[in-house]
DNA sequence: CAGAGCATACCAACCAGTTTGTATGCACCC
DNA sequence: GGGTGCATACAAACTGGTTGGTATGCTCTG
């Protein structure tokens, strides 16, 4: 039963042939969709090897457990989004109520692209396993927190350059975007409506324009959709200013 | 091996002989507690069937399948929180404002509770299944859609009592509130820290009054965790209206 | 005494992780 | 530059425990 005498190895790994990195890339990726799609329990480890074209002798050669990939996609993930925000933030020099709005706009955006799906890897694994399993509770609640680290330094920073007729914490603000941000794609997935995600966050923006002052301009909930197309509340609110 | 010549029977299935309607409960009950600790895949049948007192060929005399039972824990937790709004909500004469001002403190209260773990059965089944089993998912949308509905509807005549300032569509911003929820949820167990929640909630109302044109009064963010014991800010505007 | 309400033993599929073996490239020496 | 030694990078069969579900029979009740 020797390998096949193996002159025509039928189905060739993804026209991939020790390429270390790309085999880990490939098998790190394949578990943000797979978990995306099925979450933690959901998926496994076989199937991960196929979506990634590799064998289990490739997956437990670079990982110890399935824990142990579980964490290296979510890393993987959160550093990709960041790259994201990243871009969409723009110039720091820029308002950061602007980078805010803009930051919102990409986040409306991201659920529209047409294949993707909307879910997010840490909220899903962060639901399923964070009652039960403490380490991976732990890697999410540090993901979680950068994302409010961010924000929340926005939010103070716009309390330092426009004096908002709210007072309010800027930690806790963000850490209610950042829920509703979580809680929305929970909502659109089950609803199987990625608009509902746009919609929240044309509220999201109503409220935070609200603390700066600024009266929220009429909302016309049929035209609420169109959230990208339309500048923002708060650049509206800039604008006027 | 026969049943052991049965005069003494080590555990006493929960003191409980013959019982068929508390048998069947006992096992949704069982289902829903662990399920909100554990998850959907998380949770085995044999778990379920040992916290209940039962056995597995209870199990299977009252359900067919894990997802029947599931479903049948779905429905469970669903109408006993429904009690709890109709409790909370009050007398149906009440303003709307003052009604849902009630609900969100019943919310606040409710994960304030002692040994009770931050998580909705709902939200996570959710999470889990909505992306991989359609079933199930339909059962949830469901459920959400019923506490939007109840929402909307608090906030359709609110807005006709109250002539708002700000017009708004109240399914969109009973969606919102719902997703803030569930995602407020996800965040607080994450972070440990079931009093995110409140603050999260805190936003939640000045949101909504903001709405109906009152200005929000001055955030102290230092108090704003005792929700429940200040008068809640829509019944704010209501006073002095 | 019939049938509802269980209890117990059992099963087949599944699944994370292991073992064992092989192919490939690189370093180093001759 | 070609052979030798060895580490990395896989491949694939296997294992042992788990899990949803079943088959069968006992037991209490109406």
């Amino acid at each position: 039963m020797h390998p096949k005498d193996g002159n025509n190895d039928k189905r060739r790994r993804a026209s991939r042939r020790r390429a270390p990195e790309a085999t880990r890339l490939a098998l790190v990726e394949a578990t943000v969709d797979l978990v995306r799609a099925s979450g933690v329990h959901g998926t496994t480890v076989d199937q991960i090897c196929t979506a990634a074209g590799a064998t289990k002798g490739a997956f437990f050669h670079y990982f110890r457990s399935k824990e142990d990939i579980l964490e290296a996609a979510i890393l993987h993930w959160c550093r990709e989004r960041a790259e994201g925000y990243g871009r969409d933030l723009g110039e720091e020099t820029d308002d950061p109520l602007v980078r805010l709005d803009r930051m919102l706009d990409g986040l409306a955006a991201s659920v529209r692209v047409p294949g993707e799906k909307t879910a997010c890897l840490l909220g899903m694994v962060a639901q399923e396993l964070a009652g039960s399993n403490h380490r991976v509770r732990a890697v999410c609640e540090q993901m979680l927190d950068g994302w409010t680290d961010l924000v929340a330094g926005l939010l103070a920073e716009a309390k330092r350059r426009h004096s908002p007729g709210t007072d309010f914490n800027p930690h806790e603000v963000a850490w209610m975007l950042n829920s509703l941000w979580q809680g929305s794609l929970l909502a659109a997935k089950t609803r199987q409506d990625p608009e509902l995600v746009a919609s929240n966050l044309v509220h999201a923006r109503a409220y935070v324009s609200g603390l700066f002052g600024v009266d929220s301009p009429k909302q016309n909930s049929r035209k609420s959709r169109e959230v990208s197309s339309t500048p923002g509340l708060l650049r509206h609110y800039l604008e006027n200013h």
